[in-house]
RNA sequence: GCGCCCGUAGCUCAACGGAUAGAGUACUUAUCUUCGGAAUAAGUGAUGUGGGUUCGAUUCCUGCCGGGCGCACCA
């Protein structure tokens, strides 16, 4: 439609004899501005020496002279817009293309069979999942569903910490504490964690412990036989299956895993390779120094003095790994925002060494959750961990209603948090305040759930009484629902352009304002009401956009609740 | 100090250079013997500050004020 009217507008230019300019065909914010709207008199006015008004209006007789019946009428508005009114034919036929397409209402091509590698979620194996991983979980998972919905073909992939000082300390401790006996097998998770966290906490007190955290280090970045390489992959795998069974809960699954082990072994080497080419040395480690153009990024260690590939050039190695195994068009990674500058080098280094890992690459990065106005940090304890809070979230729906089934209590409790991380534009801080950013009511995630739940159960029930959906019988009245229901496909390309999820958010709190607004007005299961099949279609083609919608959020429609 | 990002109702967030800056929450009211009240309707309330560019600036540029993050062997 978009393009349909930008064609009517470039032909009336043509008429009046007005060189191509480029203008905007958009959706007013304003439902009342028309169903499309462009700026295309305002932006010429000038260059010809008319008055927009005047320009806007000989531009819609043009048009007017040959108007197509998707079109009910066209008026000039304000200051020169000109805004297109469409007919309820063509709503009715959007209405029964979503009630024909139902999961697939909203796709696009924007990415037609692109290979997009999604990376994100990646945990710091004996840290817990806490709540900074459940923000990359939340939108890394919503992306990887525009991604699907643009057509792409979409590989997921998490980048798991395994390997790192830290760690080594925690093995320390590990391997410390069996000696006084086996570890509480029920609680491991939590026993790992205490001892990622004592092991800072010792190394930073004792000086005399250093040697040897360096030499199991040495040891398990070289992956050499010993106790602390036993006790280190022994962790390792009780932490992924941790993880798989946390992110399953959260709706995600990962085709692929790369662990910073592998990567750093192939960032060695490609640091390494070259060396002096793209690196050089200094005081005894391998740095990446910029060109003088590049005065917003920094010098930065790759491999340190002890030959210890640093995180930068596991990131290197991670890349070649990446454009290795899958060849994707785009690969997107996800992080927290303090690593924008760190990836700023790593990129620009990879451009010297192969320039389409640097291209290809798109960083989304993402705010921090501060809980209660204090920083979190896993390392220092004392964190809220994910799953403690899906928990403490789920206690309080109990609350509201009692006789919820566990899997729909979680589903809720999933929905209530993941709004509020999805609400906002991606990069910014969320102040996480659980009184007041988790409510269940107005703006929020179970509020949604409960409005297309509703409208799915409306027309169960009128099914019981004989009443079926049907665009047969419509009213001539265009509402505000056709309206916005037309909008969803625009807003998904929109959100996926960007990747930035929160333009469905938005969308679908109006959309399911609205429709709360009608509902409450409207009675629609009306036997005597010979416009009810019209109103029941309308119901549907609302509940299945806001379930798409939600899907697209990683949000599950529950049955009922 | 250098670099990047951010300042919008009391609070939490929107606004792809466009039309009267939108929501929720809180507060004040109203609807409701209901097709599922996790609802609906109404009221109060905001662009940190000074310039500039533009037909038009919350948005772009710039000065100031305030905040966050990053800056050599952590991840």
């Amino acid at each position: 439609m978009k393009e349909k009217i930008e064609n009517l507008i470039k032909s009336a230019l043509q008429n009046l004899e007005i060189e191509e300019v480029v203008f905007a065909v958009e959706n007013p914010s304003d439902i009342n501005n028309g169903d499309y709207s462009t700026n295309v008199a305002m932006v010429c006015a000038k260059k010809i020496g008319k008055n927009p008004k005047e320009l806007a209006l000989s531009v819609k007789e043009l048009i007017e002279k040959n108007l197509p019946e998707d079109i009910e009428k066209i008026e000039v508005a304000g200051t020169g817009f000109i805004n297109f009114y469409l007919s309820k034919k063509y709503f009715k036929s959007i209405l029964k293309k979503i009630i024909e397409e139902k999961n697939e209402w909203g796709r696009n091509t924007l990415n037609y069979n692109k290979k997009i590698l999604v990376e994100h979620s990646s945990p710091n194996l004996f840290k817990p999942f806490h709540i900074g991983h459940l923000m990359n979980n939340t939108i890394g998972e919503s992306i990887v569903r525009l991604a699907k919905y643009s057509g792409a073909n979409v590989t997921t992939m998490t980048f798991p910490s395994d390997i790192s000082l830290g760690i080594a300390k925690a093995v320390f401790i590990l391997l410390e504490k069996i000696k006084d006996g086996p570890i509480d097998v029920d609680n491991e998770i939590v026993e790992y964690g205490n001892a990622y966290v004592e092991g800072t906490r010792r190394y930073d007190e004792d000086e005399s412990i250093h040697n040897r955290v360096k030499e199991i280090a040495d040891n398990l970045y070289s992956q050499k036989p010993s106790d602390e390489w036993d006790m280190f992959t022994k962790c390792k795998a009780i932490n992924i299956s941790y993880f798989e069974r946390i992110t399953n809960r959260l709706g995600s699954k990962f085709d692929s895993y790369i662990y910073e082990s592998e990567a750093g072994i192939v960032g060695s080497e490609i640091v390494e390779d070259n060396t002096p080419k793209v690196f050089t040395k200094s005081e005894g480690a391998i740095v990446y120094i910029p060109d003088e153009s590049r005065k917003d990024i920094n010098t930065s260690v790759f491999i340190n003095s002890q030959d210890n590939p640093t995180y930068e050039a596991k990131d290197m190695g991670l890349l070649s790994l990446k454009f290795n195994k899958y060849q994707p068009d785009i690969s997107i990674f996800i992080t927290d925002n303090q690593q924008i500058s760190h990836f700023e080098v790593v990129l620009d280094a990879a451009k010297k060494i192969n320039p389409i890992w640097s291209e290809k690459s798109f960083h989304v990065h993402h705010g921090r959750m501060s809980f209660k106005g204090e920083k979190m940090s896993s390392r220092l304890g004392g964190v809220p961990v994910a799953e403690e809070l899906l928990n403490a979230v789920g206690e309080d729906i109990t609350k509201r209603s009692a006789d919820l089934e566990n899997e729909i209590l979680d589903i809720i409790a999933i929905a209530a948090i993941k709004f509020t991380i999805l609400r906002a534009a991606a990069g910014k801080d969320i102040n996480f305040d659980p009184e007041t950013s988790l409510s269940f009511e107005g703006d929020s995630g179970p509020y949604l759930q409960y409005t297309t739940v509703r409208s799915f159960s409306l027309i169960e029930k009128a099914k019981e009484v004989g009443l079926i959906p049907s665009l047969e019988k419509a009213s001539s009245e265009i509402t505000n629902l056709e309206k916005i229901l037309e909008k969803f496909p625009g807003v998904v390309e929109r959100s996926t352009l960007d990747w930035s999820p929160h333009h469905v958010v938005g969308y679908l709190l109006f959309l399911a304002q609205s429709f709360n607004s009608w509902y409450a007005n409207t009675k629609i299961i009306d036997k005597e009401n010979p416009e009810t099949p019209y109103n029941l279609s309308l119901t549907q083609a609302v509940a299945q956009t806001l379930k798409n919608g939600l899907y697209l959020l990683g949000i599950k429609t529950p049955e009922k609740m």
